[in-house]
DNA sequence: TATAATTCCTCTAGCTACTAGAGCTTCAAG
DNA sequence: CTTGAAGCTCTAGTAGCTAGAGGAATTATA
């Protein structure tokens, strides 16, 4: 049995967050107490660990909301766990693939030498998008 | 003069965005028709284009109002918008790095051909920290 | 066993950057 | 002068937490 501080410590997830799953619906109601403080059993701290690890890399609480569910049925097929971490792929390709045109375009104005504002580039290509080198 | 659904065209800034932008105070309260209807000038609209462009770019609310003001005195040094932007920059290169690891990890896991959640290496990974082949 | 230090409890509100909707008023065209 | 589009304010909701108030329980030390 572990105090929710112990759950804690051993997830890396941090103890009010662990009351928001809770309250998600993500990890069941734990036992409590008798002073009314929660008790997690083993159980709890995998299915914590499988969030953890699932939120690191970057699932929504919906997806892991899925995935945990998919999981609870080890003798079904697994098509629905990897069409979900399939199109999570797909966002995060998307998501490097801007933030890569996003680097182009700061580095090309952070390299202005400029004295004052007036000439700056930075503040010239905020101003003017005609200015930008591509488009985003 | 215009009003805000002609600025909201112009800028491709939605209405409420732009109401929204007024309340933080990024965006000086305009003038009002007899009706109460907000009007604005070309003043407004180039500075609601730099504010469009700055979040393009990923700047947070607090990066642009730091670079409004900065814009605002043209005749000072340039140092702090490039502060500013550099700073944005390493954030950026930051992200995607993350990134470029949660990639190769998705696509790791999702190449399994498992037929069944007991053995499928998406369900296995989530549960189980040790088999990730990198940190994250 | 008494007390002190630590942990835990619930509840509410705040964060970013918007977005959506209700219910009402004004504007512009015909 | 009517009608439909556009505008107004205000409130609440989104994701995924995080922080704080005010109080109760647990654990460690004396």
């Amino acid at each position: 049995m572990f105090s929710i501080g112990q759950l804690s410590k051993r997830t890396g997830v941090k103890i009010p967050t662990i009351r928001y799953y809770e309250q998600m619906g993500l990890i069941d109601e734990p036992g409590r107490s008798e002073g009314n403080q929660r008790r997690y059993t083993k159980d709890g701290l995998s299915r914590l660990s499988f969030i953890r690890h699932s939120r690191d890399l970057g699932f929504t609480i919906e997806d892991i909301r899925g995935l945990l569910d998919l999981s609870q049925h080890p003798e079904e097929p697994c098509n629905d766990a990897h069409s979900i971490a399939a199109q999570h792929l797909r966002e995060v390709q998307s998501k490097i693939t801007k933030l890569r045109r996003l680097e182009r375009e700061l580095k090309r104005i952070t390299k202005c030498d400029a004295g004052n504002m007036a000439t700056c580039a930075v503040i010239e290509t905020l101003a003017d998008h005609g200015l930008c080198e591509t488009e985003h």
